[in-house]
DNA sequence: TATTATGAAGTAACGATGTTATGGCGGTGA
DNA sequence: TCACCGCCATAACATCGTTACTTCATAATA
């Protein structure tokens, strides 16, 4: 006979137990979005009853809030992938990674930024967690700092107004509200690019293809 | 004896009364947030049944439709009462009022651009009067070029990434994600500011205090 | 071995939600 | 007076998050 996922969990603690239903949750929310995550849906897919769901996870914020961590430990899997030695490049590939992994995690990204359980408000311990991946644009900025090849500031705020670009971009294009959202990402990131030297990184576009730079 | 809402405006015809339900659920959204709206609240605040909102919205999304596009309708005024008759920094000018509006209207915000109403996606036709609101960018990135203030390029892109820019600080700002907001805000709209003539607007922040901008 | 206790988990209920079918009520025309 | 028609309240249905109740397997103890 088959077992069900919860079956097979069961045996090896409670910890397994928690990341398989966890990953029984990320399934439907990468498949079918965040509406099909209702503790009946999940505990079904799972093959147990939501009781259990309620005693490893408090309720369904907590389940949620577990995902919404996943989704930045996916960004920051996806920022450990990213290397590029020259301090701008790394930071320029950085906001690329980003909106790569938006677009290709599309659903867990509107689990982090829109507002689709209705209850749900991530814990402090959580958002601070989610702000913590974004160290890695800190550190960048820091690199670019030290090599002087930025003008100078606090690089804390230095990196969120970067991230905040970004995910403008991002955000209105997955929205559906950007005409051409290619063009418009160069063209805000370019919008920036003043900051860096020209022509600093092999991917900077020749002069004329981003409308905001002269 | 007292009217409800439902009667006062029952006399008046169906667009009155259309109207006068309207505004029931906008007080809910602005009081209580988007989780008050539900067609029973809505229904009962105005003192009908439910059915007289199916009948006139057709359901749940038509209505929050209708609140949608009024969100946008506000943007739209408060972009009425900018004026600045130097082209940068009108556009400077409708960037803080953006900001000012979406923590003014905070609940509205959230309706347009998180995704609060499960089921809810905007129709192509509200979508396209969204963006319609922020022709102001567009015109005003346009004036910018007619004074040679702006390097060339499509008014379009340049005023969505614009918008982008504006829009990811105060996204990530209500989230509460960013530490310094009103330093995050100078620092991603002054990191755009190169595009400009320096000191073109007396908003203009003096050098140093913008990180951003060498 | 027999009995008890403990903890985990399934069942079913409660209130609330969006939606719709049913039925009544008040007008209007014959 | 009677039939008809449009509007609307009522109540039902399925689904949701949540929880009290019950069951059952396992371990500890006499």
């Amino acid at each position: 006979m088959t077992l069900t996922t919860y079956e097979q969990a069961q045996g090896k603690g409670q910890s397994a137990l928690r990341t398989a239903l966890l990953d029984t949750a990320s399934g439907l929310l990468v498949d079918e979005g965040p509406g099909a995550l209702s503790m009946r849906r999940i505990a079904a897919a799972a093959g147990c009853s939501t009781t259990v769901l309620y005693t490893l996870f408090g309720g369904k914020d907590g389940l949620v809030e577990a995902l919404y961590i996943e989704g930045f430990a996916r960004f920051r899997r996806r920022f450990e992938t990213v290397h590029d030695d020259d301090p701008p490049g790394y930071l320029w590939a950085l906001g690329r990674a980003y909106r790569d992994n938006a677009l290709a995690e599309r659903n867990y990204y509107g689990l982090m930024f829109e507002k689709p359980i209705p209850g749900f408000q991530p814990s402090p311990e959580a958002l601070r967690a989610a702000g913590e991946t974004f160290d890695y644009l800190e550190r960048a900025v820091r690199a670019c700092l030290d090599h002087g090849r930025i003008a100078p500031g606090d690089p804390r705020v230095i990196a969120e107004s970067f991230w905040s670009v970004v995910h403008g971009v991002v955000s209105l294009e997955l929205a559906g509200h950007l005409s051409d959202p290619e063009a418009v990402f160069m063209a805000a990131i370019t919008a920036c690019a003043p900051r860096f030297e020209p022509g600093a990184h092999p991917d900077d576009p020749k002069e004329g293809t981003c409308p905001a730079v002269s």
